[in-house]
DNA sequence: TCCCGAAGTTCGATTTAAATG
DNA sequence: GCATTTAAATCGAACTTCGGG
């Protein structure tokens, strides 16, 4: 007894307007906007007629047409969701929170990939916009666009949150995890298993994501009295493609190997460049964990699925983007109501996932 | 110099209506339509009037309302975009290609993830149907979900085109890999390394590409007089998670490994699997690939970052994608010339690609 | 018949104002 | 004034029909 068995009733369903069920009840359209949409006027109506209409539409197989009720209402019940780059693994999860979080709320997502080309973002703002999405989410992952892209976005006027990009004005709302907290556990991990010798390669310098972590690091490294030698530090290349930190995670890994400079455990960016890290190691015929810990950052699908698998620093994902949505949903509430939206900037914590590619230094 | 430029010409531009620039450029509503739409009437329209009424619509940053302009037309320029497992990270490239293949169209993706729920997926149908998407793209990744829920999309009379999933009817198209192909690919790899002793792990009955894929490998052993051990041939378990065939490939592995029938290679379900049964051969003790060799099926981003890295049977997922939406785009073209919409059924070649985790017998 | 443009209807719902008893 | 119902206006664009040159 699917939902076609109604929804056929009357061949082809989607021509049964208000007018039909309004004949078929008896009573005026009006009546029957009234009670199917439960208004405010629906109090005076009695029982009976209630009854009546609301049987007349289950026989018809009535379903209201949206873009009649949008029109009118200036509603859409849709949010849209930009990703930067869809094929970042790191996604996955985090539109699970996004759709997971909107089905909730009967909205529906509007998904839309801008590959990280300026021309994309636009085309699709506007595509969106035309749309009127209630709201926007937006998914900076992997972000070397110029930050006054994003100024576009706050001149849109709707409910808008950015995840894993925060900006300074209280206009738009922001999700993000605490890298800098990200960072000093990290570390700390290494350091509570012995290591000191320990190499670093870090984030590009465009990334935002990349000081904050950086910083965690030298807090940690402070706070224990330990020492960071700057011989063991390497910095990421920028680039466009979140996946390419693999290949620079190894070229770094190998060049940091043949500086002869000894190190017993070393700290990736993130997974990716983790996954290079070791890719390089064992080349070099250095096992993971035995001679090298390495650890990660995001936890990824993948780093629990290799072996060894990663050590790493989860980034809530799912967290993120449920939170997302929570404020742009409130948003749309405020919009709705006339209030005033403020912007809301979280920052969730991460939590350290030991696995097998970090060991006590014996 | 962003879009918002005109955008915001008049404050709240979404309230600019075609009576606007017909009032700006002293034409009719209906003229303005007419040239802003280049309907066929437009001909007539001398360019003086077109310059005109492009003018005024620039200077108001006019945007036709989209609920009225569907509302008239019955077109969405949407398409459904149903996925069974978000989390599958088999998705992300699938879906790159759909949305790829969409924004080239210019439609845009409306994106649900039914959890492999029966519940959620009669819901969401039924919310896209009522969003009047012009087709439908289903991802039916992991499906352990009664087929006749399927038939419910054939009654829904709109283009529809299914990923990873046949179904015989002429009603619905369907865009999937060789399956059998691709078994046979893989084993003759095995074969071609010197490979006589064999270990499988088979896909779970229900699960529609299990069948193929284990023709594909008997076709292959037969060909070649390749003897298939039934001791070593064990069968993944159902479950409705994607990720959980990893936990069963490891507990299957070390099953087989306790058996005592020695074997040099390992052909896996699908990388998931094969990820499963690395696990298991490292904590046995057993080196891939120096002691056993292992192959996958999908060529998931993992695949490429672990280390070793997987050999395996890509499914050229980008392509499926676009494939899926071509057909539906098809379709949709057809619907709109009154044409009968006839199913396509593609099924695309898969891909062995060699890496890591796999060498010669030695 | 060709060219140019406008008035009016339509799409399907919501909502306001008003009419009944 | 109250409970009950509805005619008519509205949302914004597209299309049909028509008229004048």
């Amino acid at each position: 007894m699917g939902i076609f068995a109604v929804r056929r009733a009357k061949g082809n369903a989607s021509m049964v307007t208000i007018r039909d069920v309004a004949k078929e009840s008896g009573f005026s359209s009006t009546t029957v906007s009234i009670v199917l949409n439960n208004a405010p006027l629906a109090r005076y109506i009695p029982p009976v007629t209630k009854k009546r209409i609301e049987r007349a539409a289950e026989k018809l197989g009535y379903r209201p047409n949206e873009f009649a009720r949008s029109l009118r209402s200036k509603r859409s019940h849709t949010v849209g969701v930009m990703v930067f780059d869809m094929t970042d693994p790191y996604c996955t999860l985090v539109l699970r929170g996004i759709e997971n979080t909107l089905y909730q709320a009967s909205y529906l997502p509007i998904l839309t990939d801008v590959h990280n080309e300026r021309s994309r973002f636009e085309r699709y703002l506007e595509m969106l916009l035309d749309r009127r999405v209630e709201g926007l989410v937006v998914l900076a992952n992997w972000l070397f666009l110029d930050i006054n892209l994003l100024a576009d976005l706050e001149k849109s006027s709707i409910p808008t949150a950015l995840i894993d990009c925060e900006l300074k004005g209280d206009s738009m709302s922001s999700v993000i995890v605490d890298n800098e907290l990200g960072g000093y556990v990290a570390l700390e991990h290494l350091r509570s298993l012995g290591h000191r010798k320990i190499a670093f390669i870090r984030g590009p310098k465009t990334l935002a994501d990349s000081a904050p972590r950086w910083r965690g690091i030298r807090n940690c490294a402070k706070a224990c009295g330990l020492e960071l030698d700057a011989r063991l530090i390497v910095d990421l290349p920028d680039s466009r493609d979140p996946l390419s930190s693999f290949e620079a995670g190894k070229k770094l890994t190998e060049a940091l190997i043949k500086r002869k400079h000894p190190f017993t455990a070393l700290l990736a960016f993130d997974d990716m460049t983790a996954f290079g890290a070791i890719r390089a190691l064992s080349e070099a015929g250095l096992r993971v964990p035995e001679q090298c810990s390495v650890t990660g950052f995001d936890d990824v699908a993948a780093s629990a699925l290799c072996t060894p698998a990663l050590t790493t620093v989860r980034q809530p994902m799912e967290a993120m983007g449920a939170g997302a949505v929570d404020i742009v949903l409130e948003g749309i509430k405020s919009v709705l109501e006339k209030r005033e939206v403020i912007a809301h900037h979280r920052k969730l914590a991460p939590e350290l996932v030991v696995r097998e590619s970090t060991r006590k230094l014996s």
